[in-house]
DNA sequence: ATGTTC
């Protein structure tokens, strides 16, 4: 992207002047060298997404940011329902809720390269992993409303994971204002057997070793010490979610003009907040929130069982943050309180300490942000600040973001080749898909210790810790 | 991301 288009605020900071139908700016967080190398689209689709009613403040993008559908992936917009404010599918993305959670292992790094190849192959072997998977679980329809209504805390109250796990997951484990009915049958038919499964693209499980800390006493309080192994898993709401966005997109572009909404681009389909259809997606995309909250969960337990096998240990569960949202939540915008609807796409919520949403044991310190970076460099966490929500709505960056489309990743690698590689550096891979690990190759991603060294920067998020893989279970 | 194209 071309800086001369926008007017620097700080090192970190950059903003695109409101112009033609833009009812407020564009703020870019990043270096000069990560927003250089953003590709122009980032730009035009900030642009876009500051020209949709009811926007408040401004339209922001994460240091990770680069193009996606509509909406940039790493873009965060906050809506005001009484200013005709509206809520977009493509504003949340198709994986509705994709997000990760970290546990504790209570191991050393000794310890897991006593039995690296045998944790490897046992959660390979246990947890469905690639596209179209299936699990061991199937639902009827009464489970399946069940499930869609009470997210973790429905799949704890069936057996998977422990009450005490759902005090580290955003709601509490349960996303309030769920609406089953609004899900399609379609979608609800394409997730009956999908429930505790990867999925495929960048979604992962990963055993990582903390090799370094930055702020000592907030590693202390998420319980993180230098060489500590912790798992790591990356996923959302399969097909449920994808079918859910695919049917709402739908619905929003012929609804659009009822509205009295013009799309700068299709992609853009939105509905007013107090809108039927509004309220329909809503209710319905809250639903895909439990399906990821519940996802995670189950493979959680699968998770525990492989390392209670392995290796006589039950992991706790740190945090559980999702980064495909639209949620309700109160902010101060100059000044006033306002009840707002913040779309995080490839965005991670970041409560600052003293948040009241946050669980009592985390609220002195701030939330945790996890960061998944790619299967040969490093994964990131990092703490909720207070500052951040006069920045960007309390929300941080999500990964590292992509540098190059799958498609030219594949030209460029041979996925055996990038596994052999990886298992040479000590990081053991196993996946069905020889393409996916292509795709995947650390080399088609963004420097993600550069994007954290701004999201930090920029006061978006406090950097903690630094985890390094070494064994990657990869769609 | 995705029963990788309705």
């Amino acid at each position: 992207m071309d800086t001369q288009h926008l007017t620097q605020v700080t090192d970190t900071q950059w903003r695109l002047a409101p112009q033609g139908p833009m009812r407020v700016p564009g703020i870019l967080f990043g270096s000069q060298a990560l927003i250089r190398d953003m590709d122009d689209k980032v730009r035009e689709q900030l642009a876009n997404v500051a020209s949709l009613p009811g926007i408040v403040q401004a339209a922001y993008a994460m240091p990770d940011a680069h193009w996606g559908y509509g909406f940039p992936i790493g873009g965060v917009a906050a809506f005001d329902p009484e200013e005709g404010g509206v809520v977009s599918g493509g504003g949340v993305g198709f994986d509705i809720s994709c997000g990760v959670r970290t546990l504790h292992t209570g191991l050393d790094r000794a310890a897991i390269l006593a039995v690296q190849q045998e944790l490897a192959d046992a959660l390979y072997y246990r947890v469905p992993v690639g596209l179209g998977s299936t699990g061991g679980i199937r639902l009827d329809d009464r489970e399946m409303d069940a499930m869609l209504a009470g997210g973790a805390r429905w799949a704890v109250s069936r057996g998977f994971g422990r009450p005490e796990d759902l005090g580290r997951i955003e709601e509490g484990g349960r996303m309030a204002g769920a609406d089953p009915k609004q899900v399609s049958d379609q979608a609800k038919r394409r997730q009956r057997d999908e429930m505790g499964t990867l999925g495929s693209g960048n979604h992962y499980l990963e055993v990582q070793e903390v090799t370094r800390i930055h702020d000592d006493a907030i590693a202390a309080a998420f319980g993180l010490e230098l060489g500590a192994v912790l798992v790591s898993i990356h996923c959302g709401s399969r097909g449920l979610g994808h079918q859910i966005g695919t049917d709402y997109l739908k619905r929003m572009v012929l609804a659009a003009s009822q509205h009295g909404i013009r799309l700068p681009d299709r992609e853009l389909a939105c509905a007013p907040l107090n809108s039927d259809l509004g309220r329909a997606y809503l209710g319905a995309m809250r639903a895909g929130i439990n399906c990821a909250l519940a996802n995670r969960q189950i493979i959680t337990h699968l998770a525990r069982q492989v390392f209670r096998e392995v290796l006589g240990v039950d992991p706790t569960l740190l945090y559980d943050v999702s980064h495909n949202t639209c949620k309700l939540e109160e902010h101060v915008v100059e000044g006033r309180r306002r009840q707002l609807y913040i779309h995080r796409k490839g965005a991670t919520r970041a409560f600052g300490p003293g948040h009241p949403d946050l669980p009592e044991s985390l609220r002195a310190v701030g939330q945790p942000v996890l960061i998944g970076g790619t299967m040969g460099t490093a994964s990131y966490i990092l703490a909720g600040t207070v500052q951040s929500q006069e920045l960007a709505f309390n929300s941080a960056c999500h990964g590292a973001g992509r540098a190059l489309s799958r498609h030219a990743a594949t030209r460029r690698w041979q996925g055996r080749a990038v596994q052999n590689e990886l298992a040479q550096r000590g990081i053991l891979v196993r996946s069905p898909s020889p393409r996916g690990m292509a795709e995947e190759a650390p080399g088609a991603y963004k420097d993600v210790s550069e994007v954290v060294a701004a999201t930090d920067r920029a006061g978006l998020a406090r950097l903690v810790a630094r985890l390094e893989p070494l064994v990657c279970i990869k769609g």
